[in-house]
DNA sequence: GAATTCTGCTAAAACGTTTGACCATTACCG
DNA sequence: CGGTAATGGTCAAACGTTTTAGCAGAATTC
């Protein structure tokens, strides 16, 4: 790799001091509005581009994070919300770019053995997330999209969270089922479970609770559709076919969907389906799924802004925002 | 953000010098086993992280390469062929990772302001790339996934290039639409053109006029169903109506399907209909779309080795690789 | 028993930048 | 005109590693 020009080859050129080229190209420190501009004058002329490496190095700060998701790593296979995800990252990316820093792709359960990040995003924390672990013992920040399920020991940082409010966002789908006049509710949820299934399988719990009905949780094995063919199928056929089902992830749904026109079971007619995770797959069933948007954007854009707010001031507390959802009704429980 | 044990702590506390507990923990040099241990121990104890960034000032590598996608910025609205482009940035992350790289999502247009990167794939270039530009400059590699469509100056580097072979894909389609009897075939496409569109469209027209038959190109404002209204409008409609289409992306054979469907055209009774880049849009329809799987995975999976081969051998020369993709018959062309 | 090789380690330079302390000059003030 | 202030810079340390050359002593060779 060829030698670039550094801050000393400009400072030969101009003769003048490194320290005075360094000061120059920023427009910090003092000097003549003359020697300023023969300074970048002659930067331009060399192409000279500041090396990030040698800036961290003085600074303590690399002014890149990383974001880890699951989904990123099951890639080659199918995914199921990848709009979803997509959109977290996109938007993630975005946000660090405006506050200038760079957005690392990571994998979760990548203990990173070296110290190159100055923060991290984590998606859906597994609940023994070797980079979490690592971040927290070298004081680094972590915000997580999703709950932690860990949150061991005293040398953790701050809690800094980003979370929809699954339980609203539950209660509003299924107070949505109940005044469209279905009394027999039913929820479809798959393998693995997550912290956002579970607290929408709590707040089904409660909410069935409360409104004295009786509870019906399916589980597919996971949430592609091959594999949740039993679960689908149980829920569909006929006696104690439920009157409506709320799908914790979009494939389920899409595959409750196809199973019902098959053996006959109108959407909405007979049966309503909402879903989470509004996306394409959503979007263009027929009919169309009533889905709760989480918001991807506003999720990552969130996360970011905490995280290098953290990163800037580290003796900054906890912090934990939600971001709300929407209800988006559609032709899936009759629109 | 409080200061993390270094070598020289190490060092300190075993009594031997920073460049021992260097080699210590690399298993370089030449030093005694129980030196050895002592020093890991130590760095174990201490929670020792090696500081990456000094790492990269001496060695002058940073072990970290970007993937530029326009699709990443647009990712707030609605972006066509969303599997495609997160398959490829999955999979490109996962080979990076094995290789022992970090991979940093930037946008294209960002015409890095300091060094931070090794290399760089960029995926569909614009002409005017600014990335591309300076990082032909100052000597670091870029492959591009899509060809180059400016290739400027004598200072460019070698060309590093994966594709697949988009002529031979659209001879595929148009021949497998030749051989289920189509005799009128359109090709659809949407602004802005870029190398993918630009290629079957010139492989279209060499295929028509060779077959004598006559060629009708159909152009979107964009791959934006909204926007596709009337194109797709003028191809449906009764007089004239072709019996086969190729549309080159996803969303406009997904449009065209439900205007044929609306104006009762049935595919594949009336028209058959083909497209690129599979993913959920091509395999959810009704019916399902038979699709050019452009093997997303492969693509970057390849362009990331290519790139990091690159930046270690910096004088190997050009390398162009064609990925080959493969026709997935579906229902819309009859099976 | 002198020359050579091997073993186990260290010193110091280098990577490119930032930063705080300092130092000449020249200008200004009363 | 002596003292203070402003101007326009420079010096050197520091950041945490890697790497090359070298050195003292022990072991081996002939």
């Amino acid at each position: 790799m060829k030698r670039l020009p550094s801050i000393t080859d400009i400072a030969r050129e101009t003769g003048v001091s490194a320290a005075t080229v360094s000061l120059a190209l920023r427009d910090k420190g003092r000097m003549s509005e003359e020697t300023r501009e023969r300074v970048k004058a002659s930067a331009a002329a060399l192409g000279y581009v500041p090396n990030a490496t040698a800036r961290s190095l003085v600074g303590g700060r690399t002014q890149l994070i990383s974001i880890a998701m699951p989904a990123i790593r099951q890639v080659p296979e199918v995914v199921s919300s990848v709009e979803y995800f997509f959109r977290l990252l996109g938007a993630a990316a975005a946000r660090a770019l405006e506050l200038d820093y760079g957005l690392l792709v990571a994998s979760p359960s990548e203990s990173l053995d070296r110290v190159a990040v100055d923060g991290a995003v984590v998606v859906d924390p597994s609940h023994d997330d070797p980079t979490i672990a690592t971040f927290d013992r070298i004081g680094r920040p972590v915000v997580t999209i999703g709950r932690r399920l860990d949150r061991i020991g005293p040398e953790a940082g701050p809690e800094l969270l980003v979370d929809n409010d699954y339980t609203r966002a539950t209660f509003e789908v299924l107070d949505h089922f109940n005044e469209k006049g279905a009394r027999s509710i039913a929820l479809l949820a798959a393998e693995p479970i997550d912290s956002f299934q579970q607290d929408s399988i709590d707040a089904y719990l409660d909410w069935c609770s409360r409104h004295e009905l009786e509870p019906r949780v399916v589980m597919a094995d996971s949430p592609e559709p091959s594999d949740a063919g039993v679960a689908v199928e149980g829920i569909v056929t006929r006696p104690g076919r439920p009157e409506a089902v709320y799908a914790t992830i979009d494939t389920l749904a899409e595959a409750l969907l196809e199973r019902a026109a098959a053996v006959g079971a109108g959407v909405p007619r007979d049966m309503f389906i909402a879903t989470c995770s509004d996306g394409h797959i959503a979007r263009s069933t027929s009919p169309p799924l009533t889905t709760i948007d989480e918001k991807p954007v506003e999720l990552a854009q969130t996360a970011v802004t905490i995280l290098i707010d953290a990163i800037l001031d580290p003796d900054a507390g906890s912090q934990s925002v939600q971001v709300d959802t929407e209800l988006l009704v559609r032709a899936s429980t009759g629109g």
